[in-house]
RNA sequence: GGGCGUAUAGCUCAGUUGGCUAGAGCGCUACGUUGACAUCGUAGAGGUCACAGGUUCAAGUCCUGUUACGCCCACCA
């Protein structure tokens, strides 16, 4: 298997990912089987929009899933990762009629709903799948046989039944409200689809002149040209300045229009002028008031926002911002305006057409939804369905708990349209899967359904239902959801209340909420800046591993995520790092056997360096699957990145090349031991890195042409007893072997410090703490030795002999280093470094007295902070002699 | 107006029930091509943990308040 070609100097992630990703696919190793026996793990897509193309947020989003799903794969679960694309009426819509004006300079309206219907779909197949084929750049292990899209015909079979139902269960009702309308897209949308932004605006204080010529009315407004649709002034009833003119008139200016004056206590006489300009067809608030009132609803706009010839001929016609001009000069040349104040206001925008939103009254369907939320928020409360982070649950609630009816027909035509038939001429309303065959005058409902309608259903519609399929028995309830705070309210929350309504279930048992992605100045990423950039190049330049590994080691747990390219650098030179490490390995010779169990070595021969990794490893093990319980990739990643740079690279290779170049046994070993913790390694970083552990793992000889990484285990920590066993019942090694590392840290410090070059072999002087770490270092001389690049190590519990010649020095845990110079010792820096050192170390030992001698502390605190503290404070004390004695010997 | 979050090295961030001298990556400085790796190695500089109080033997960590920034919701005639 191993053939021992040599591999390239570094990782080249293009070819490598060129070759896995089609194989994955072609054997199914993506794909779940309901009939297989095993645990069931599933996980849902958001539904990427038709329109989309891959941005960061989706490389963060889908790289979490496609960890999850990865390592419950090598968990040995039954996996399916359910992908698919949401049909996004508005935005696609308004692509579709964007794309038609510019390439045949035809539209919705010329076309007809049937035609355009034809070319919306046409334009779907052609570009509509970009996003889904950018996933498999990322390497996502999607079920794709299971793709589905929300307008499939089985998935608009769910639409209708969930429809149907609740309309039957009296939850769906259509009525004439006041709703959010978006003039560019010309339909109505749900609150949520309304964003508040704060703009500059002018409010416009004027006249309206009681009839009976006693005076005026002064009212204020921000959108005078509202005034047209005016039905009435509102005062206070109780308010002292207007009471006496309730139920007189004004004379609404620009129109001849007499309006009523009317107490309300919508008024508040603490605002404004106190006199309330009420305009029920246009405002939220004053439709209460003319409802409560019985005033006249006047809508004075067409579906553009222009205004329509309830305005009054001077203005029919006029866009809304030039009727505002119109009636501004028209008040003004009439003498009745009186002020104008700039103020900073929030207006409502269309989060699709980012224009400002009229609210207006107009007939639509909604759903009520206060009982739908009521086993949702129990659902959250109790438990059942947690959030990560928790926080979210808060918001969750507030939202929940005031939720408000749902508007969810759209005057668009690309979505599901809402099954209800209208007689016209007996009046009924029909409503069900297929329209009345009685041969009536039947007309179907224009309307379409809000895309989130469809969504909200994703979770089990995805898995056919309604019919009673294998994938719905065995996959649903899903597991984990990874997703966008954004859409708590747009989708999180309605998957949840649909979920026990028409399955009786949670649709899934865990949220995990991403971070938002934005650029290194904290700007959020988005198309107009310019700011955002396309995942593909960064593949193409880093490479998929890199971008997945980095995107999730720079993520912070719930907050936002600062991104730029040159962050791909960490991921880009880990893999690297971790390419060449098999390829050292690789050049020692072909696989052993036991890359899996450490099979065929004795273990009493494992040296203490090998035990000490085989520890390392375990802890990060153990680390990385309770992180990974916990969703903290973040810190899973960073433990396993430490674990492989720096213990595997730095030093296990480096200490293994002695064993690699005695030969025989102990060459054996050292490769017996090399391959079973990169066996270990790649399977612990296949989840993060998918394309990259496959590859090794096959160019390493463990795995065959017709085996995948992808179905190993995961690694998972040793029991207790065999730990025990590996490492002797001898904790007290892992110290000696740090301490000896620490030592030969110190060593390379006092040749980097005297300017010997690396290269240039040394001699050492190390006096030993202990009897143990004198005899311990003694049996790991020739490591030392290797690892210092030293031809001569003393070690020894004497004191170095200052008669040797003066020897700069540096102090670890075990023991001291010395560098005998013969001479070439600078010791007035010398004698500098070590007062230094002492001056610090007699603070250290104050702060530690000060402490132990507080009473309180000794009493109250648990004993082994005071062991610890005692055992702290001596060997401070310790170091103090030595660095005591070292100055002595240099003055 | 209500709620949530954040504030730790030049930058981006760890620091999970309070407990040794606060860590990492990037950047920076010096040196270095010793047969895995310059996408690298060795060593180093760099922090009164936003501020002010409090609780405690002990506070980056808990409490209160202040400031700054960010987000969400509500309201704005």
């Amino acid at each position: 298997m191993s053939d021992n070609k040599e591999m390239p100097k570094a990782y080249e992630s293009a070819e490598v990912e060129k070759k896995w990703y089609p194989l994955w696919e072609e054997r199914k190793y993506f794909h779940g089987n309901p009939d297989s026996g095993k645990k069931p793990y599933s996980i849902v897509i958001p539904p990427p929009n038709i329109t989309g193309i891959l941005t960061l947020g989706h490389v963060l989003n889908n790289t979490l899933q496609d960890i999850l799903a990865r390592w419950h794969r090598m968990l040995g679960h039954e996996v399916s990762w359910f992908p698919g694309t949401d049909h996004a009426g508005i935005a696609t819509e308004s692509r579709v009629e964007r794309y038609l004006k510019e390439k045949e300079n035809t539209g919705r309206e010329e076309l007809g709903r049937e035609e355009f219907m034809r070319r919306v779909w046409e334009w779907r197949e052609k570009y509509g799948g970009t996003i889904i084929r950018q996933l498999r750049r990322l390497g996502s292990s999607c079920d794709w046989e299971r793709e589905r899209f929300t307008l499939d015909e089985g998935l608009s079979d769910a639409v209708r039944k969930v429809f149907v139902s609740l309309y039957e269960k009296g939850y769906i009702y259509r009525g004439r409200r006041m709703i959010n309308w978006c003039p560019v897209s010309k339909t109505a949308l749900s609150d949520e689809e309304v964003i508040y932004k704060e703009v500059k605006g002018k409010f416009y204080h004027y006249k309206y002149p009681l009839s009976d010529g006693s005076g005026h009315l002064v009212i204020a407004t921000t959108r005078p040209e509202t005034m047209l649709g005016d039905s009435a002034v509102a005062v206070h009833p109780e308010d002292p300045r207007y009471k006496h003119l309730i139920g007189k008139t004004v004379n609404l200016p620009l129109t001849g229009r007499k309006i009523p004056i009317i107490g309300d206590e919508h008024a508040d006489p603490a605002k404004g002028t106190g006199c309330v300009k009420i305009t029920p067809a246009h405002d939220p608030n004053d439709f209460e008031v003319g409802t409560r009132a019985r005033l006249e609803f006047i809508n004075i706009m067409n579906k553009d926002a222009t205004m329509n010839e309830r305005a009054g001929q001077d203005y029919a016609g006029l866009d809304r911002y030039e009727c505002r001009k119109k009636v501004l000069h028209d008040l003004e040349a009439a003498g009745l305006m009186v002020q104008v104040e700039d103020i900073i206001h929030n207006v409502g925008y269309s989060e699709r057409g980012d224009v400002p939103i009229e609210t207006l009254v107009s007939e639509q369907w909604f759903v009520k939804m206060d009982e739908l939320a009521k086993p949702a928020i129990e659902a959250v409360r109790s438990g059942d369905i947690k959030f990560y982070p928790d926080r979210w649950a808060k918001t969750y609630f507030h939202w929940m708990e005031n939720i408000k009816d749902w508007c969810i027909s759209r005057q668009i035509w690309w979505g599901h349209r809402i099954p209800a038939w209208y007689n016209d001429t007996t009046g009924e309303i029909y409503v069900g899967m297929e329209g009345p065959k009685d041969g009536g005058p039947w007309r179907q409902e224009e309307d379409v359904l809000d895309t989130w309608f469809s969504s909200w259903l994703w979770p089990f519609s995805i898995m056919g239902w309604p019919k009673e399929t294998a994938e719905l028995k065995f996959f649903y309830p899903t597991c984990d959801l990874v997703t966008g705070p954004d859409i708590i309210f747009f989708w999180v929350a309605r998957m949840i209340m649909a979920g026990y309504e028409f399955t009786g279930e949670l649709p899934f048992k865990n949220v995990y909420f991403t971070s938002i992605i934005r650029d290194d100045l904290g700007r959020k990423l988005s198309k107009s800046l310019g700011n955002s950039p396309d995942p593909l190049d960064v593949i193409d330049t880093y490479g998929a591993d890199a971008l997945r590994f980095s995107i999730i080691y720079i993520a912070p747990v719930g907050m936002d995520i600062r991104y730029s390219n040159d962050k791909c650098e960490i991921g880009r030179n880990f893999a690297n790092k971790l390419w060449n490490a098999c390829r050292f390995r690789q050049m020692q010779g072909p696989t052993t056997a036991g890359f899996r169990e450490l099979s065929g070595i004795d273990q009493s021969k494992l040296t203490p360096d090998e035990k000490w990794m085989l520890f390392k490893l375990d802890e990060v093990i153990v680390m990385a699957n309770t992180a990974l319980k916990e969703y903290r990739f973040h810190f899973a990643v960073h433990e396993i990145y430490e674990v492989v740079w720096s213990t595997f690279c730095d030093w296990f290779i480096e200490s293994s090349k002695i064993g690699l170049r005695q030969g025989g046994e102990a060459k054996a070993q050292a490769i017996a031991v090399l391959d079973f913790v990169l066996f270990k390694i790649l399977r612990l970083l296949h989840p993060f890195m998918p394309f990259i552990t496959e590859e090794l793992a096959h160019q390493m000889g463990f795995l065959g042409d017709d085996q995948t990484i992808m179905y190993e285990s995961f690694p998972l920590p040793l029991s207790e007893k065999r730990l025990q066993c590996i490492m002797d019942k001898n904790v007290e090694l892992l110290n000696m072997v740090d301490g000896k590392f620490q030592l030969i840290r110190s060593g390379r410090a006092l040749k980097v410090n005297y300017n010997i070059p690396a290269g240039k072999k040394a001699s050492y002087y190390i006096k030993a703490f202990s009897p143990a770490n004198e005899s311990f270092l003694k049996s790991e001389m020739e490591s030392v030795k290797f690892l210092l690049n030293a031809d001569e190590v003393i070690v020894s519990q004497e004191d170095y002999n200052a008669a040797d010649g003066a020897a700069p020095s540096q102090m670890s845990n075990t023991g001291m280093i010395y560098l005998p110079l013969k001479g070439l010792i600078d010791v007035d820096a010398e004698l500098k470094k070590l007062n230094e050192q002492k001056r610090q170390i007699e603070g250290w030992i104050k702060g530690s007295e000060s402490k132990l001698n507080n009473k309180s502390f000794v009493d109250k605190a648990p004993e082994n902070v005071v062991r610890e503290a005692q055992a702290h404070c001596e060997e401070l004390k310790q170091k103090l002699v030595r660095v005591n004695e070292l100055i002595i010997s240099l003055s």
